[in-house]
DNA sequence: CGAGAGTCCTGAAGGC
DNA sequence: TGCCTTCAGGACTCTC
């Protein structure tokens, strides 16, 4: 399940094999996703160029352009990978890769190159934003990104001042901040020691300030490792993504703390797993 | 406004 | 072996 540091390998492996690139064609093979593919996709993209691909969250967006002059068209690609999406490339004359059932877009580019969107479950999402601005309802009450320094302990702080939901989906919630999802929710929360029911306006900000490190960590170690998912993540090149052999506590039910040796413990929150250590959490 | 539940979907896993 | 049920998950959307 692609959560930001897949989204964002994603993003770095398909950049230097698409940045610059001219759509030809884009196929699509069954428009039904979180929201229906809209029917002028693929014209809009057809002939455009994508001149950079950026994050927001877990949103992709591709800047696209039309050649320059009186009639230079402007847009945007907006793509989610939902819990099951992902974006591969395949080779110009790599004819192995037949369109298989879940293959539900693809985007050809003039040099043979194409970027295949698979999502057997259908969660992710192919909007197009037209103009010369990324600007869409999706976009609009997103929190600051978790690895920006918009994303602090006194922000959180007075996010949080007042508000009863537990700290685990207060950090899950993308008004707060983007990006945080099920998994590392979990590992940010034992590394910072914190209770993953906690009431959100009882956390101190000296706690705060260990978890927004925690998260700022987990993401960024995430990233640097390529991106990690416990199933069927594919990176951007097609290679098998990491496996989370490294969770701490996330789908470790029973098994002994790393830490303390404690079992850890699962439980439900907001109908969503939570992994903590019932010892080293408070 | 916040909190909590419902919703979309398929495939894996477990029970009988 | 095979059918049926349950669960997993992102995050929008609805209800109270």
């Amino acid at each position: 399940m692609p959560e930001l540091p897949e989204v964002e390998t994603t993003r770095l492996g398909l950049l230097p094999k698409v940045q610059g690139g001219r759509i030809s064609t884009v196929t699509v093979r069954d428009r039904r996703l979180r929201w229906p593919i809209p029917s002028n996709l693929a014209k809009q993209l057809s002939g455009k160029t994508v001149v950079d691909i950026s994050r927001r969250g877990k949103y992709l967006l591709w800047d696209c352009r039309s050649d320059t002059g009186a009639n230079a068209q402007r847009g945007y690609l907006l793509s989610h990978l939902g819990m099951s999406g992902s974006l591969r490339l395949i080779n110009n004359g790599d004819h192995s890769h037949t369109p298989q059932i879940h293959d539900h877009l693809d985007i050809a580019f003039d040099d043979g190159t194409i970027v295949r969107y698979t999502d057997p479950r259908r969660f992710g999402a192919m909007l197009w934003i037209a103009g010369p601005q990324p600007a869409h309802a999706l976009l609009d009450s997103l929190g600051p990104e978790p690895l920006s320094p918009d994303f602090d302990a006194t922000y959180l702080h007075a996010v949080a001042k007042g508000r009863s939901v537990s700290v685990k989906e207060f950090i899950m919630n993308g008004r707060v901040v983007v990006g945080v999802g099920n998994i590392y929710a979990s590992e940010a929360l034992f590394r910072a020691g914190i209770h993953p029911r906690r009431a959100a306006g009882k956390v101190s900000i000296a706690r705060f300030e260990r978890l927004v490190d925690a998260i700022k960590l987990t993401l960024a170690n995430a990233i640097k490792a390529g991106g990690s998912s416990l199933r069927n993540y594919v990176h951007a090149s097609g290679e098998l993504g990491y496996f989370q052999v490294n969770a701490c506590v996330y789908d470790r039910d029973k098994l002994p703390c790393r830490v303390c040796q404690s079992p850890i413990r699962s439980i439900r929150q907001g109908q969503r797993s939570t992994y903590f250590c019932p010892r080293c959490q408070t």
